[in-house]
RNA sequence: GGAGAAGUGGCCGAGAGGCUGAAGGCGCUCGCCUGCUAAGCGAGUGUAGGAGUGAAUGCUCCUAUCGAGGGUUCGAAUCCCUCCUUCUCCGCCA
């Protein structure tokens, strides 16, 4: 959410910044801008008649006191009670309707994001060189279909499409590459922490993905909870309404839960294999800072993402994602994606967004140091490992000509000792 | 799931329709004082919104806020309703 004293104070820049995700973008400014004006109109009435009524009822509270008529005043307060209750109800449905608009209203965005639409995103550069097969490479689910690691079609018959069971030696990659992830989160200041999976509609708006993104989530409508899509909607959750002391900042938390999305209206899209599912596990960081120092932070997200996928060898180029390409919180986003042999492409496998005090605003995430009032914070979130995704990099990248697959050196410590390949 | 109890400022804790933005204590900040420290004395110390004013850190005033939202009343921390959370007991369960 932005603050509506900047839309108010600042109407051109903010228009700027908004164009360039579109023109969907600035369509409610007006609206909004003669919102405010009225609500401000409204505030202002309604104030000065409590003020008054605020007043007359401690003169009536002396008159009572001293044992005086005081029923002409109660008479006369009775009726501009009366008028508050009028007022209070048309400001109450202009505030429902001001707040309403501006959940809509997406982020502003950063300059260094690039103009334009997806086309538009910027290939910052790429790391490593794709591997020469010396046989026909197989993709994932040829590789761990027969191995019976990936089983689609009872996963299928459980909880239907996109759904899958992971078995076996994929199961024993998916631990070592979180153990993996968390060990090396943990070293560099991030708290794991394991999330809510389901969660209120509050954090769902808190973070930015209600009221635009309902359709794509999981609703458990006979408690009102919702399934996350993402463990950064616990993670930025986690200190809503608070004020943080402002010595401990950043902080930074790197989460591990299941992810559950929808995928409405990406029908026929990646429909093989575990590429594209509806339920799959993520390790994610967070981080609450300081508003001076979130393009840092950004940075230093975006360098454990590459530091991750250095490690497990898999090569992948860095996006700079364009500002009609982002999502709604977020003013500026990196993608990473790695290279995947059999679609001769890369693909997204880590994601991090600077969403400024866009979700701190909707939150109430602040912080306040020794001197001097609390402020909002800036939330970053970035995936580490998108276990999923990473595991078809990994299949598809270290595979052997037999099927199976070499194990990255990084993660033989946490595999199953003298494992030298899955799927044998 | 059933039955009870409770939610007050950074913390503890009083208040039970008006004189309460909220006693008292702790903490914190500033000042005074005392070789140092501790103690003592004095003052200050929540958040948000709005109006006015200034070049500006700001200042002045108003409004709201005692878990959240409604209601009763001239007036609600205090009375009523709904919800949330916590605790205790019973049931169930990994």
């Amino acid at each position: 959410m932005l603050d509506i004293k900047l839309i108010r104070n600042e109407p051109d820049m903010v228009r700027a910044a908004l164009s360039r995700r579109g023109p969907h973008a600035v369509a409610a400014l007006d609206t909004l801008l003669e919102l405010d004006k009225q609500r401000r109109e409204m505030l202002v009435a309604v104030e000065e008649k409590r003020s008054l009524r605020n007043s007359v009822s401690e003169e009536i509270a002396v008159a009572k006191r001293n044992k005086e008529d005081a029923s002409a005043k109660i008479e006369a307060m009775r009726a501009v009670g009366d008028e508050i209750k009028a007022i209070e109800a048309r400001l109450k449905d202009v505030e429902a309707e001001l707040e309403a608009e501006l959940l809509q209203v997406p982020n502003l965005t950063d300059e260094s994001a690039p103009t334009g639409g997806e086309e538009d995103s910027e290939v910052m550069y790429k790391w490593g060189t794709p591997r020469q097969f010396s046989f026909m490479p197989k993709d994932h689910l040829d590789l761990a279909g027969p191995a019976d690691m990936i089983d689609m079609e009872r996963g299928a018959r459980t909880s239907g499409s996109r759904f899958a069971y992971l078995k076996g030696d994929l199961v024993f990659l998916q631990f070592a590459l979180v153990q993996f992830a968390l060990q090396k989160l943990a070293s560099k200041g991030f708290r794991p922490v394991i999330v809510p999976v389901l969660v209120r509609d509050e954090a769902m708006f808190g973070t930015g993905f209600f009221p635009t993104d309902t359709q794509q989530v999981y609703r458990v409508e006979a408690d009102d909870l919702n399934l996350v899509g993402t463990s950064e909607v616990p993670l930025a959750a986690l200190h809503m309404d608070e004020i943080l002391d402002e010595s401990d900042l950043p902080v930074r938390y790197v989460g591990y839960s299941s992810c559950f999305r929808r995928e409405a209206g990406a029908a026929g899209k990646d429909t093989r294999g575990i590429f594209r599912v509806h339920q799959f596990d993520k390790v994610e960081m967070f981080s609450f800072c300081a508003p001076d120092k979130s393009r840092e932070e950004h940075d230093f997200m975006r360098s454990i993402e590459e530091e991750v996928l250095q490690d497990l060898g898999l090569p992948y180029q860095a996006v700079n994602i364009a500002a009609g390409d982002l999502g709604a919180p977020a003013a500026k986003k990196y993608d990473l994606e790695a290279w995947l042999p059999t679609q001769e492409r890369y693909r997204e496998v880590t994601s991090c967004s600077n969403c400024t005090d866009y979700q701190a605003r909707r939150l109430k995430v602040r912080a306040k140091g020794e001197k001097g009032s609390p402020y909002l914070l800036h939330t970053l979130n970035g995936t580490v490992v998108a276990l999923g995704r990473t595991m078809i990099a990994i299949m598809e990248n270290y595979q052997n000509e037999d099927g199976t697959i070499a194990v990255p050196a990084v993660l033989k410590p946490f595999l199953p000792a003298g494992k030298e390949v899955l799927g044998g």
